[in-house]
DNA sequence: TATGATTGGTCAACATAGCTGACATAATTG
DNA sequence: CAATTATGTCAGCTATGTTGACCAATCATA
């Protein structure tokens, strides 16, 4: 796993959006482009990748423990960050069909994880909210994820974060990058 | 347990951040600690959800019609970027099973995406790596992802794809920031 | 050379979590 | 009243992970 055989291994630019292969360009700006090269951006590839495993991997562990997973888990946590929330506010969080969604709300539901009472303004509607018992489970798994992000941040300071949030924001498709700034005002897009 | 739309939001978690709730930061200030208050935190994980899925996305659109997931799109990723690589290597990046890894390979194989070679040292390694047909579906793949990461680096410059790829590290288990400086030595880590 | 470890594969069964399609019920809205 | 919306349900399919058991070839070494 050591030696990097790749056909680009000699530092090529790349200017623009065609990246292909191991065709250098020419550098374009000042400065610029030098965490452009194919490699720099590969390895935007794989931290992405390693990371988001193992920023899920102690949660799914402790999940699995009770018998749920991953989409339990971000049904428990989005009903935890807003409770009140409707079904469909969740589907539309979460990018799934109902039927997936159905399978583990009403598990959820079921088991004494998440309560629902009947809208207000609209009567068709559920309105989502943990129990206590769902709550709890929110809290332990919430901070373990958190304590993961608060010791990365803790790390390596203000500035980083600051980059990381800006990167992670502008891989995000157009209408997610929209929603997130409207979830969070002061987020300096 | 967050302060997203409940009103009971300012529970400063890690340091007392003389902030009340609402009051806008950009967590880039000299202060410390302010990128620590829970609703950074849960902030961080959303976007890492929301980012991945979105960083994901086109990809499966393009694997799927061809039949393909994203666990072929990770073989095709691994062995393209170190051609010549034993099962077992690919293994130990996927942590998955080898049964499960099987699957997938031998479909690639049997479709014409991915050639094995017996070890020359070792006679009992198959080593992997890409067909012509493999490598250009790698290239279109590894190009929609490399495009994406290039436009947020570019529109960000270098200090935030620094703090990104710092950020990015940190959360990673120890033993995945060990390999991944073994993998990339310019790294500072 | 005989033995045990390693590399890799296979069969079978199962779980999770996504998907589509079809249909039902109740409430809201025009 | 009719159409739309919010939600649920049944049935079945797919992708991708898991265990466990077992096999074959090859390598390393006592």
């Amino acid at each position: 796993m050591s030696p990097e055989n790749t056909p680009t291994g000699n530092v090529p630019r790349v200017k623009s959006a065609s990246i292909s292969g191991s065709a250098p360009q020419s550098s374009s700006g000042p400065l610029k482009g030098l965490y452009l090269r194919k490699q720099d951006l590969r390895r935007g590839i794989e931290l992405m990748f390693f990371a988001y495993r193992d920023f899920t991997g102690e949660a799914d562990q402790m999940l699995s423990n009770l018998g749920l997973g991953r989409a339990h888990h971000r049904v428990i946590y989005f009903v935890g960050r807003q409770p009140g929330m409707s079904v469909s506010d969740l589907l539309s969080i979460l990018k799934i069909t109902k039927q997936s969604l159905s399978r583990v709300l009403s598990h959820l539901i079921n088991t004494g994880y998440i309560q629902q009472t009947q809208g207000a303004r609209d009567k068709r509607q559920r309105l989502l909210s943990l129990t206590k018992k769902g709550e709890a489970l929110e809290a332990k798994l919430t901070d373990l994820q958190c304590r993961r992000f608060a010791a990365a941040y803790s790390a390596r300071g203000g500035a980083a974060v600051d980059g990381f949030v800006k990167v992670l924001s502008s891989l995000l498709d157009d209408e997610m990058r929209a929603a997130l700034r409207q979830q969070y005002p002061d987020h300096i897009d």
